[in-house]
DNA sequence: TCCATAACTGTACTCATGGTACGGTTTCTC
DNA sequence: GAGAAACCGTACCATGAGTACAGTTATGGA
């Protein structure tokens, strides 16, 4: 999809990356509680002091799992929502345009998408310190503050039929997509993401388009 | 809001709700794997004697936490249901109001919706049998089978403005719920539930209402 | 009122795992 | 080649799941 530039890792980060790849696959797969250090270890090749080197504590682990995450993911919002602006001026088309590119991404997923962490974080909120909620909370608000900007484009031009709160439509992207994530895992069909993201559209498209 | 018949539960009954009940509690806030046997039976007042004597092991405890959690929300929706077709022929009303009504309960929580069990088990498959994994797919798979039929009744009336697949449309309240419920918990604002599940009434309107 | 059984308690284990402490060794990197 | 970075080994403690089993108390029905 997209050739991203990584600078080049030195040993250790290189073997923080793949710690981290690792836990977060195991956190996303039976929690944080039930991950243990050692079978991430083991996985990634190295001994109990090594981890340690690298992280202080199973805490300091989560915060740079989630930093990952919330990086990642704000780039890939960014690419999208840029490529939906390049391909149309009109802002209600270049977000329907990207909610198609974020459906199409979610479906090129091998196996289906792997998890939010941040939901998985959200029903294991008492393993955590506050520093680490405090970070999934502002990811959430400054991801909803992002999708109420291009609302807010949107509604200049094109006045919503019926009275919705735009927060509201904002938040509802993020809504659905953590549903629809659970819905895709539980019932073992990853194309449930794809189509929750596409009825989205749909409603936006009801709610906006003349 | 209503009065359940309980039938008198005997003394062990009693014992196993109380545990059920505390460990659903401690379920969604720090996960099943980081909930200890030891400290829901120091909450419950018993030893661990009496808790094996209950449930042969944790795998035996998921599984009637989960059905203990599918039958009362069976049971909501039968009601909330049950009620909108009381107060209007019309399907497309009775729907709406049945909406009205999940968001007016959801709101009446007094600490904000405790977590859905069905999307805590999914971020933490790995932790159980597969007899759990069915049961959450299962229920899954008959709510969204429920709203599907009231759909049917709706559409049969009003033919939806956008070619939506009544199906996605269906999926969509579970997902726009669990999403609701992340959101909520996560931003610490219980009020995001209900806006959600409103504003997916409003959806509702602009694809069937004439 | 009695008795069988349900509903526990108490003690005493085993085993696995998270986490800590710390000294020593290898491997980069400049 | 020196110094720092990136580990390894070992030993140790605390906690939690789960087993075993004998004894005790409470309950509810005949």
């Amino acid at each position: 999809m997209s050739t991203v530039m990584e600078p080049r890792l030195s040993k250790g980060e290189a073997t923080r990356e793949r710690i981290l790849e690792i836990a977060e696959a195991a956190v996303l797969s039976k929690g944080f509680g039930a991950t243990s250090i050692e079978e991430v270890i083991a996985e990634a090749g190295l001994t109990k002091s090594g981890f340690f080197y690298h992280f202080k504590d199973k805490n300091a682990l989560a915060r740079e799992m989630l930093r990952r995450y919330v990086a990642t993911n704000d780039q890939l919002f960014d690419e999208i929502f840029a490529r939906g602006r390049a391909l149309s001026d009109d802002p209600l088309q270049a977000f329907l345009i990207s909610l198609k590119l974020l459906a199409e991404t979610m479906a090129d997923l091998p196996s289906g998408h792997p998890g939010c962490l941040i939901a998985s974080i959200c029903y294991q909120e008492r393993l955590f310190d506050r520093e680490v909620r405090e970070l999934t909370a502002q990811s959430v608000r400054d991801w909803n503050a992002r999708f109420r900007t291009i609302l807010d484009g949107i509604a200049a031009i094109y006045p919503p039929r019926e009275p919705v709160d735009l927060d509201d439509v904002a938040d509802m992207l993020s809504c659905i997509v953590d549903g629809a994530i659970i819905m895709s895992k539980t019932l073992n069909d990853p194309k449930k993401l794809e189509r929750q993201i596409m009825l989205f559209r749909s409603c936006i498209k009801l709610m906006f388009a003349p």
